[in-house]
RNA sequence: GGCCGGUUCGUCUAUCGGCUAGGACAUCUCCCUUUCACGGAGGAAAGACGGGUUCGAUUCCCGUACCGGCUACCA
């Protein structure tokens, strides 16, 4: 196999990456790094007017992110540059009229509207073969009259003829064989009127003068392979083209069809690999990343979403996807997508991540939330004494701020209902006891608050919620105990004398 | 409508002719935790339908049903 594995990949038009698009460079990845292969991508745009900036960088920051750095970086030029569709447009050009001059493609001068009226008038109407004798074209129009049109300026489409009752295939390395009869499919627009490529040319001509190997897309464009393998017959030759996986779509989970980015706001999860403003419309598409997750997760998640290695293995680190991947064991159908799953995947990466990968991004977490961290020792400690309870990144802000900061927000009404003389002397006592403790280790504080307790005639569990409200603020944490020791025997005092005057 | 795909618990899936159909998420019960979680134990829960082939079909073949995709001068 060629040591090089390359791939393009095509930017939705209006920007974004979507989770499906993640996946398909995934498995792209995995394959070609399985494989032993170079992982080279191409990211070109797909239409100058639709063209939205950044979409190539964005794309990029997402893959980097992910950890799926393609081997070179052809975002800014390279041997194949350039790679916007907009400054290739005369060669795409080129070809369709070498196909229209070879007989394979012609010439169609058909308005939209007139198609329009067409379509109202005729149900299912397809431009096919057995309808394009009727329509205004190159085949049914004489030469003097396609003069006139194209001096005129008229606009016009180049349209492949699909010729009449052949079998066309190709072997899917997801599906095996895939055939189709030219009769059924309709002749695709190659070149539009604006001399712009469609995606069918475009694909086609790219992939060849890229010498891209493989060609992982969505399922939905499985049917008009058969347009790009005609494609690939007439102008480049079949032994040329590369080797196509069709994979599995990902659907909504609630209803039918494939996940749109409209049901991320819709059901409340993120749809797109990191948040994405639309530059023209100011709309905001939420991501994986700013939601909270793991890299980690997010690429686990979307790797046994649709594959598996046929153990019950499920998390699986990037490095152990390449060794275990393989094509054969992708599925064919789509999957529906769960956001519960997806989140169990990053409460498994938050269990196993180290307390050195977190730190920073939960430093910047707090102080986005207000709080301030001067002790990194002490963030260490919080981080691995609250890691296991959190499932999303932002979790760590209730778990962790109470740490740093003395809780804005204390519940006293959690307290106050049974709140007694005895209890505040028990306090009281334990504030002192606590002063002139020597050590303050959890047993400890454990055993001496045991103790004042039981010579108070109080039941711990009594006395153990209204601590742990005057220590955290309310009714969440971790054992009061591990909080009081990283506290510190100032700010826990601090703390218990603030509340007792709260609740007085 | 036509074409192309797909079809195992609610969801993601294991099974490559021999099953008491396994796991995970979600759900329910219990335990642990004198907070909230985590965690632990257990329960309920599936092979779309009909025909073949076979000693034996979830597994292979054919039909039907259902789901999805495509059927644009969008990708």
């Amino acid at each position: 196999m060629d040591k090089k594995v390359r791939v393009r990949f095509a930017p939705s038009p209006t920007g974004g990456l979507h989770i499906g698009g993640v996946r398909t460079v995934l498995f792209n990845y995995l394959f070609a790094k399985h494989n032993n292969g170079d992982f080279i991508l191409r990211i070109e745009d797909t239409d100058q007017n639709r063209f939205v900036p950044g979409a190539e960088e964005y794309i990029f920051e997402c893959l980097k992110w992910c950890g799926l750095e393609p081997d070179e970086s052809v975002v800014h030029g390279g041997e194949y540059a350039p790679y916007r569709q907009s400054e290739r447009k005369e060669m795409y050009k080129q070809y369709a009229e070498q196909l229209a001059k070879d007989g394979k493609a012609y010439y169609a001068f058909d308005t939209p509207q007139e198609l329009e009226e067409k379509r109202k008038a005729v149900s299912n109407f397809q431009y096919d073969q057995s309808s394009r004798s009727g329509m205004k074209n190159s085949l049914t129009l004489n030469d003097d009259e396609i003069k006139r049109l194209l001096n005129e300026n008229q606009p016009y489409v180049i349209r492949i003829k699909m010729p009449h009752d052949e079998t066309v295939g190709f072997v899917d390395m997801i599906r095996g064989a895939v055939n189709f009869n030219t009769s059924q499919v309709d002749d695709k627009v190659l070149l539009k009127a604006d001399g712009m490529p469609t995606y069918h040319l475009a694909v086609v001509v790219d992939d060849y003068l890229m010498k891209i190997t493989h060609a992982f897309r969505g399922e939905e464009w499985l049917p008009s392979s058969p347009v790009h393998i005609l494609l690939w017959q007439y102008l480049f030759g079949l032994e040329n083209m590369p080797q196509w996986a069709h994979l599995p779509l990902i659907l909504k989970p609630d209803g039918k069809g494939k996940l749109s980015k409209r049901d991320g706001d819709r059901l409340g999860f993120p749809v797109f690999a990191m948040n994405w403003t639309d530059p023209k419309t100011g709309e905001l598409t939420h991501g994986f990343r700013e939601r909270g997750f793991l890299p980690e997760a997010f690429i686990n998640m979307l790797a046994l979403l649709g594959w598996n290695d046929g153990t019950e293995q499920e998390v699986f680190s990037l490095k152990q996807l390449v060794e275990k991947f393989s094509m054969e064991r992708v599925h064919k159908g789509g999957a529906k997508f769960d956001y519960e799953k997806a989140k169990w995947f990053n409460h498994e990466w938050m269990k196993r991540s180290t307390v050195d990968s977190l730190q920073s991004m939960v430093k910047q977490l707090l102080r986005e939330a207000g709080v301030e961290v001067n002790d990194d020792g002490r963030l260490k400690a919080v981080i691995e004494l609250v890691k296991d309870r959190c499932t999303l990144i932002p979790d760590f802000v209730q778990q962790s701020a109470f740490f740093f900061q003395s809780p804005k927000e204390i519940d006293v009404t959690a307290i106050k209902p049974k709140w007694n003389e005895h209890k505040q002397q028990f306090f009281v006592e334990l504030i002192r006891a606590y002063q002139l403790s020597i050590t303050w280790q959890h047993d400890d504080l454990e055993n001496i608050f045991k103790e004042i307790a039981a010579a108070s005639q109080l039941k711990p569990g009594e006395l153990m919620l209204p601590f742990r409200i005057m220590l955290v603020g309310g009714k969440f944490g971790p054992g009061v105990f591990d909080v009081a020791a990283i506290l510190g025997k100032q700010e826990t005092i601090d703390r218990i004398k603030r509340t007792l005057q709260l609740v007085q």
